[in-house]
DNA sequence: GATTGGCACTCCCATCACAATAGTGCTAAG
DNA sequence: CTTAGCACTATTGTGATGGGAGTGCCAATC
């Protein structure tokens, strides 16, 4: 992206374009720019302004004698070079904060919170992915008779994740003999990664060994599937921007929010980047997201788990509040991962 | 209700204006009836019958020379006393069937699976509640610790169902303190209900009574609350309908599919009658739900678990299909949960 | 008494013309 | 580079108009 060149005065039309727009969902004009700031020149002025930022590709009308308002490219500059750091205001993040202080201690709440109050301190719908362990460690395994035939196993990861898988067997199975084989396998395999896995399975047989083939399957395949489970919330509220009124906007934004394997592609691109992302029209790179901003980032303890969280929105969106809010929520819902999970193997 | 005197004719004339309704969306006529059925009378006599249809409150029309539309009422009478019962054409229902037997065997699979066949059989948007249980006993627990002074509780109920709590120490413990704890607590009170439970735990002290404290919350918990988790899916398509071209249509619909305190409510409704529900315009019940219809069933193991299916779409819905599509997809449920935790204690 | 054809009536909806409005684009001068 | 002036253009709203679809009712018929 070359950066571009606009006099300090074009920056701030740009700006007050941007910001008007945002607000109203009016196209603005020259006009009304030069009465309601004092940037000390004419109407006139600010239509060459306007006409020039239209040139360079910020901005456009949707008609000869309407107002201008801004192209995703036009939002994109804004978002790098122009936006005010606006961080949450702090009694809403002391608010924040507090809600999550009293939520259980669990990180389904924290993530079913995180998403409402994304939602609320936004005007998009909110987003969140259950973390993905990476590089996972057993714990601990369990197995349990549900039936004669039925066996449930449960497997504990070392950043406290659960999963569970049914078995269902041929012929019926004791308890005591699967408390045996839980034995086993626990002292070998608790502390082992997908990769240790298969050697220290070597020495097992039977149905032990088929636990243990189970386990591994169930470990490889939390560590490259996001889609665990989805969190999202204020759908209702963002179908009430006045872009969403026809049919054709409503279907792409509830497109983009339901489809859970657009998340799936995005999660590489967000885990890169340390920072809040935003993502405008899908930059080109992602489908059909015309008119549709996204605003997202990675969540959890770095090397241990991490998620994504974030907003889905109208292109005309107030970036300032809500990269702060994304940013906000990620931070604690870090700070909370990490009194969990932190330090511990 | 009273049951409505009608002609057969006029039954006939009343289907027939839902059906074609239903289909196109638009006020059917009394000639357009006579062109296309062949009821051997003349419009003239079908105005007739239109009329009296309308005087019984079972159709409206929207303005003097529009032809006529189904009210509530109408729908209802046609669910109940017309609807032809349309059990979903076989071959579909073998698809339907053969999905479910290629998924892994875990019911979040079975849920995610149904919401998104129940969608794509309907043209609404499909719900559905984890099951929840009934009278839950507790078959196992294990305390696993995670950080020093984090412990991780698990839960295994006699139907299968995982149940997590973290807990944070004063001071750390050691994992054999733990396990000692829950060796102690296994003993005692697998197999018992939250019922049995504050007996059983009069004879613990310090740190294993807490647990079981715990234990017994949580067991509380899992019966009074259905809102475990909500599956969604399709709510793109049924915006797609005509009749959320505007606005409040939109949010109202929106808002019923996003609200879980809604399906609550509902929840005990459901429960008590074994067949399919159909729930329309609210039933004058429930609040803001004009021109909305619900389709639900109840689903699970009797006297075990059970929990909520079905789809949520506009008042002009193909109520056959639907409530056809919403009771295979509860048998199929209930036959593979059946197989699961069916005969076991 | 149910059914029918005829006909006036009503309301919607698409189309057109018209004026008002808002905002641009350009030019020429400061 | 800035400004005032002014012609130009596209939207928006309004009101009139005619066509169309469908009803409601009446009198006649089976």
């Amino acid at each position: 992206m070359t950066e571009l060149q606009l006099s300090q005065r074009r920056k701030q039309v740009l700006r007050i374009v941007i910001q008007e727009y945002v607000e109203n969902a009016q196209p603005v004009g020259s006009q009304s720019i030069a009465q309601k700031y004092d940037l000390g020149v004419s109407a006139a002025t600010i239509r060459n302004d306007l006409a020039a930022l239209e040139k360079a590709g910020l901005l456009t009308h949707p008609h000869t004698s309407a107002g201008r308002i801004p192209t995703d490219g036009g939002y994109r500059y804004f978002v790098a070079n122009l936006m005010a750091h606006t961080d949450l205001p702090s009694h809403e993040r002391h608010m924040i904060r507090h809600q999550f202080h009293q939520a259980r201690r669990e990180i389904d709440q924290w993530l079913r919170l995180s998403t409402a109050v994304l939602a609320k301190a936004s005007t998009g719908a909110a987003l969140a992915t259950s973390p993905r362990s990476i590089s996972s460690r057993v714990k601990h395994l369990e197995l349990i008779g549900i039936q004669d035939t039925v066996v449930l196993l449960v497997l504990v990861l070392a950043t406290g994740t659960l999963k569970q898988q049914l078995i269902t067997l041929e012929q019926p199975i004791f308890q005591e003999e699967l408390s045996r084989a839980s034995n086993q396998l626990n002292v070998e395999i608790s502390g082992a990664t997908a990769a240790d896995l298969p050697e220290k399975l070597e020495e097992f047989t039977g149905f032990t060994r088929e636990v243990g083939e189970l386990v591994l399957n169930t470990l490889l395949q939390s560590e490259e599937q996001i889609t665990d489970r989805v969190y999202r919330h204020g759908l209702a509220q963002v179908l009430a921007e006045p872009e969403f009124t026809d049919g054709p906007q409503v279907s792409r934004i509830v497109e983009v929010f339901e489809q859970r394997t657009l998340l799936q592609e995005i999660y590489d691109d967000v885990m890169e980047l340390s920072d809040v992302q935003v993502m405008i029209a899908g930059e080109g790179r992602f489908g059909d997201m015309q008119d549709i901003s996204l605003v997202l980032s990675r969540y959890g303890v770095p090397d241990r788990v991490s998620g994504l969280l974030g907003v889905v929105g109208p292109m005309r969106m107030p970036y300032g509040r809500t990269v702060g809010a994304v940013r906000y929520v990620a931070t604690l819902l870090n700070e909370l991962m990490h009194q969990l999970y932190g330090q511990s193997r």
